[in-house]
RNA sequence: UGCCUGAUAGUAUAAGGGUAGUACGUCAGAUUUUGGUUCUGAAUGUCUUGGUUCGAAUCCAGGUCGGGCAACCA
């Protein structure tokens, strides 16, 4: 019997609700504002808030919080469905704030006339100056009192574009002096002689978000709003605009937002680093964005898994970004195609080998019971990773030595008999023996070897470029260190090997493949491949417990 | 000297008055034609002080520490 896993805060409201009968079913939203891409923190979101819906029936909408044309492109649009759809959710309607702009000022027109609300026109210094600070009580603008007829007007003249930006804004009527700075008379609409994405140049007042997110969920009868911590002082507000508006009463719930080790997430420092040119891109493979992780070769079910398993709760935290990579791996190891590839080759020459055309059967991958073989060319002269030999090796090393033996995986038994090397002592060459019956599946020699290495025949090796990549950040919270975060930035975070050589199979490397290059980690075909030059990403190196067990010493 | 909010192994998350559990990480071992995978085992935790109770991570009171709130951003 399965245990039944337990269910995170917002689950237990779900089910309370259900029970209750407040709800039959119930709607989420996933309420992107398209300024930017998104990152793992929205996918925590996205999993969140879709997962919800499919777990306890009913939808999700997505939703674009388009309320600042300043700021919002097209291009931002479309990449945040492609990420959402590539997560692997659909939505059931696609929908924006700006399709409620008409909507909004009516609610607006109507807390006018309630007196609910007003046309202030202070300066932006001066309604900051008036709201006070958090433990001093703000004062009363001077046009808090005008009539409705009055506000009516001024409203209309400011949609009418009679004022330049920033001359006038409508602000709710509640209480200047409330605990809650969000409650001291917040702005509503304000003029923005902008452009809109959508909406084009119809509009020049622009809800706030505080007008617009809530109303917008009531408008779609979102039961559940989920939304991250620092929107908690606002749902007092949220449920405020609801009341007197009288509208279907959505509610707000708050979750802490998902950091991850050794990288930002905010949009804004994404944005430095990619204006700064710290990365190449929105998309480049280092960065947390859901698009680098897909360009980097992880797969939308270990981001699934991931987010599952570090699961929700309302206390500030950064995930560890092993249990991600661990993720990956696992999810990797299931399906990623077993190819040799050398990035550090040293040459051997077979000395007692005289076969001709020889081919190997290789496994696809080990893992797959009913998975498939392929064909891999050997020969008198092989590459080798530098770093498989050492000429006097420490203890526990495995690998190849002078008079040692290894096993070339999926071929034969060798023994380094001879080491060469140039001038400056460089070692450039190995002679070895093979040992002819001992070749893979078909091993009569008795011979027990610890070590096992990949190869590839340097006759039919194909070359490639590799794209190495660590931690974009030194520090685990780089946010939270002394200084500015780019001093952390890990300058060693890329490592390109602009030729590696690989098995003939790799020829035939497709887009959107996984492959496991044997001993080396799990890499991916980078989108700038061309017809002429394979470039493979590394999504996640394979655990080395031999690496470790070297940094001990 | 305001309001809101949070605190469980290194990290993340359970236990909702009754044995502090799980995952990742760490360490040790077994298996292995990838030093991968798989398997086994171990160490490590309830912020603090009181109170209620047969019994408290859980309820109550005080304290400590962290986060958010003074954008015409979302």
């Amino acid at each position: 019997m399965a245990e039944e896993k337990s269910l995170n805060f917002l689950e237990e409201i779900i089910e309370n609700d259900l029970k209750s009968g407040r709800y039959r079913s119930i709607v989420t939203r996933f309420p992107p504002e398209p300024n930017g891409y998104l990152h793992m923190g929205h996918a925590t979101s996205i999993c969140l808030n879709f997962g919800l819906t499919k777990k306890y029936g009913g939808y999700t909408n997505l939703r674009f919080d388009d309320t600042n044309p300043t700021t919002e492109e097209t291009e931002f649009v479309q990449s945040i469905k492609d990420d959402v759809r590539w997560l692997g959710f659909e939505w059931k309607n696609e929908l924006y704030a700006s399709d409620y702009f008409e909507e909004l000022y009516l609610f607006a027109i109507k807390l006018i006339r309630k007196g609910c609300a007003y046309v202030d026109d202070s300066d932006s210094e001066t309604i900051a100056a008036e709201k006070g600070t958090p433990t001093q009580a703000g004062v009363n603008s001077k046009f808090r009192d005008r009539s409705v007829e009055e506000n009516l007007q001024l409203f209309e003249d400011m949609k009418a574009g009679k004022f330049k930006d920033g001359e006038r804004v409508l602000r709710a009527k509640i209480d200047m002096a409330h605990p809650n700075m969000l409650m001291r008379d917040p702005l509503m609409y304000r003029i923005k002689h902008a452009h809109h994405h959508r909406t084009g140049d119809k509009w020049c007042i622009y809800p706030m978000y505080d007008f617009a997110h809530g109303q917008s969920d009531s408008i779609e009868h979102i039961t559940h709003s989920i939304c991250t911590l620092e929107f908690v002082p606002h749902r007092e507000l949220y449920d405020w605009f609801i009341e007197q508006l009288d509208i279907f009463p959505s509610h707000q719930y708050e979750f802490a937002r998902r950091n991850l080790s050794y990288t930002v997430m905010s949009k804004r420092k994404l944005l430095q680093l990619v204006n700064e040119k710290h990365v190449e891109g929105w998309d480049d493979p280092r960065m947390p964005t859901i698009s680098a992780f897909r360009r980097r070769g992880y797969t939308a079910a270990a981001i699934r898994d991931f987010c599952d398993r570090v699961g929700i709760a309302k206390r500030e935290n950064v995930a560890d970004l092993s249990l991600l990579e661990f993720c990956v791996r696992e999810d990797l190891n299931k399906i990623a195609l077993r190819r040799m590839v050398v990035f550090d080759p040293l040459k051997i020459v077979l000395t007692n080998y005289t076969n001709e055309n020889e081919l190997v059967s290789v496994e696809d991958n080990p893992e797959d019971t009913n998975g498939g073989f392929r064909d891999v060319p050997f020969s008198k002269e092989l590459y080798i990773e530098q770093e498989d030999f050492i000429e006097n090796p420490p203890k526990k090393f495995f690998r190849l030595f002078p008079g040692g033996m290894v096993r070339l995986k999926g071929a034969y038994i060798i023994k380094c008999d001879e080491v060469i090397k140039d001038d400056t002592g460089k070692i450039i060459q190995l002679n070895c023996s093979y040992i002819p019956e001992s070749k893979s599946g078909n091993d009569t020699s008795n011979i027990k070897v610890k070590g096992t290495l990949h190869w590839v025949s340097v006759e039919h090796a194909v070359t490639a470029e590799v794209r190495l990549y660590d931690r974009l950040f030194k520090a685990e919270d780089p946010s939270n260190e002394e200084g500015n975060f780019k001093d952390y930035i890990n300058e060693d975070s890329l490592q390109i090997i602009s030729t590696v050589y690989g098995e003939p199979a790799l020829k035939n490397a497709v887009a959107e493949e996984r492959y496991q290059f044997l001993r080396k980690g799990y890499f991916t075909l980078d989108k700038d491949s061309s017809e002429e030059k394979m470039i493979f990403n590394r999504t996640v190196t394979l655990k080395d417990t031999w690496a470790r067990e070297v940094k001990k010493v």
